[in-house]
DNA sequence: TATTGTTATACTCTATAACTATA
DNA sequence: TATAGTTATAGAGTATAACAATA
């Protein structure tokens, strides 16, 4: 088996077998996707992330417009999964952050993906869990580095 | 280092590893992504799979309701991505399939997915490239056996 | 009478543009 | 006057219910 120009042959293998990981990664559970708009959701686990987020900075991570934040924020404050207010030393801004419900919401979300993940893995071998949890991480290290340089 | 209780730690290592992966391997190219809904990328691929499909067929595969499938339907035949025709058989059936836009279009989406992963991946070792390649493979084998015997 | 697909309606998401409050 | 956020409006996605054509 010859190695082919440039990776290919290794990029075309992990298209097509890494489908399987994607789909158990991104499951939401039933009652929280009908609960939530996908959007929702992505605004949430945003926040998240960020700790505290003015709607510019959400609507920049999101790749959205601040308009489209707003309203999608709006529909998560009435839900009370976050909260607003305004900032102290600029009054013009929105400061967002997560609500104990919210927290709980996403907890959940991150729970039912390790299940996910655990109901194929604990039918591997050691050894391909193994190679499979060093090849992410590898591959995770890769990606930040790429966007480091890039910069 | 020691094993922890049904594979739990294994499963949250693959969680937090494994987004850099999933980021790339879902990831949609520019253009594409300003000429088509998410949505709308959705019934093509589901379309690609099935070769042909039927309005119902295409909203069993996608959890989607027919209504909302006809309406999709309609915005990718207005944009020429697929055609629809009568059932030969059963003149109430409506078959859909890809136009060659339509195929070719998917065409580059898989392109734009396989450069992706290679950018990263080209800065992995050949022994964790080695090691993502074969733990993708034995993560989706078992998704594969799992989903066929809980049938 | 049952089934397939579509159409009617209502609510949400997203984008553009106009507007309000603050700087 | 510039900026942050919101509100107005319009097109698209998705759900329920009513409807047409076919079986």
């Amino acid at each position: 088996m010859a190695a082919t120009p440039h990776g290919e042959e290794a990029a075309s293998r992990a298209a097509r077998s890494g489908a399987a990981f994607v789909a158990a990664w991104s499951g939401v559970p039933d009652d929280l996707s009908e609960r939530l708009s996908a959007s929702q959701l992505r605004v949430l686990v945003a926040v998240e992330r960020a700790g505290e987020a003015t709607a510019s900075q959400l609507a920049l991570s999101l790749d959205a417009l601040p308009s489209s934040v707003t309203r999608l924020c709006d529909r998560l404050v009435a839900a009370g999964h976050i909260e607003r207010s305004r900032g102290e030393e600029d009054r013009r801004v929105q400061v967002v952050r997560l609500t104990a419900a919210g927290a709980a919401l996403l907890d959940r979300l991150e729970r039912h993906r390790r299940t996910a993940l655990q109901r194929a893995m604990r039918d591997m071998s050691e050894a391909d869990r193994e190679a499979l949890l060093h090849g992410l991480a590898a591959f995770s290290a890769a990606s930040a580095d790429g966007d480091a340089t890039r910069r």
